[in-house]
DNA sequence: GACAGTTCTGTCCGATCGGTCAGTTATCGT
DNA sequence: ACGATAACTGACCGATCGGACAGAACTGTC
């Protein structure tokens, strides 16, 4: 029954984000009353801390496991680890990034600050040439993601630059 | 008067969603009655489709001058008009990107996935080389998008591929 | 000062939210 | 068969939501 709520609820959430879904929603989806979920979750919360438990855990694991290492064996540890940690945890990050205010709301989740600093200090450097119409898209999904969902970029330098060889990229005068 | 409400909903918008923004919230920071939102707009939608409205304005008359072009012309036509957009209402798409509720209730409004499908039409082909730290970051923040954000890639063959250009580009085995 | 039109607000309303609680129903070991 | 425990529910609560409405306050004109 835990199970077919953290189901329910992730789709939903998901789906309309954590404020745009409401324990009724999820009960009726479910197919039990409002009152069962609060007897199997504290609070509405608690439903998703406890969504969000497994990436929580792996984001610690990846910081722990980063630690001894330096240099590019750090950086390429830490960008694998997370691309590893995205895709897995796709439905789960989806919400961490529709939710701002949920996030904001729960310290203790992995914060996209964090994993943004984090690519930052990996990304220093490198970065082998690419297919050019995959490398187009990427550019245009990182101006819509820097840009429009206002990503943290911690250096405005370096935001500038990023926005610079997109048009560059995209064959237009910057 | 009407400014300034829209100038405070803007903010309060961007900064906790459409839904985690109610208009008791928008009163105080205005510093006028709830009541007096509700004279100047019809109501709390209003206030959000008339903060749309310029850049509704905008992608009609892009698509208008996009019709007669044809082939590579319009490819770059709309990639520059989409990034010109993107870049100069800043602050109302990333409303629009952090509130898909309220932008499935607002049909009018510009939808994200008729942006992202004329993009995917304007890039076939091809994408200058570029520099790799720029490429490398936006291969991420690519996948953040993409996987994480689902902001929707139609053909599931691209999406596979643009993952594995990301790992490649970031020197990861796929 | 009298008047008219615009602008603003206090107050109330129904709906819905997350959450509580007493009490019912189902399950199971004995 | 029976008691204990777990699972579940209907009814209710205070708070807050978006919104309606009558009337007060302000503004400019004569």
């Amino acid at each position: 029954m835990r199970a077919d709520i953290l189901e329910s609820a992730l789709r939903l959430f998901a789906a309309h984000g954590f404020r745009g879904t409401s324990l009724q929603d999820i009960a009726s989806d479910v197919g039990c009353s409002k009152a069962s979920l609060l007897y199997h979750f504290t609070n509405k919360d608690a439903i998703l801390s406890e969504l969000f438990a497994p990436i929580g855990q792996e984001f610690e694991t990846l910081l722990q496991r980063l630690a001894p290492l330096q240099g590019e064996e750090a950086a390429r540890a830490a960008v694998a680890g997370v691309v590893d940690m995205s895709l897995r945890f796709r439905r789960q990050v989806k919400i961490l990034l529709l939710d701002v205010d949920a996030l904001l709301d729960h310290p203790e989740l992995p914060c996209v600050d964090d994993v943004t600093e984090a690519l930052v200090d990996a990304m220093v450097g490198r970065a082998p040439e690419q297919e050019p119409r995959v490398a187009g898209w990427m550019a245009l999904l990182g101006i819509f993601l820097t840009t429009a969902r206002g990503v943290a970029i911690p250096d405005e330098t370096m935001r500038a630059e990023l926005t610079d060889g997109a048009f560059r990229t995209l064959g237009l005068s910057s």
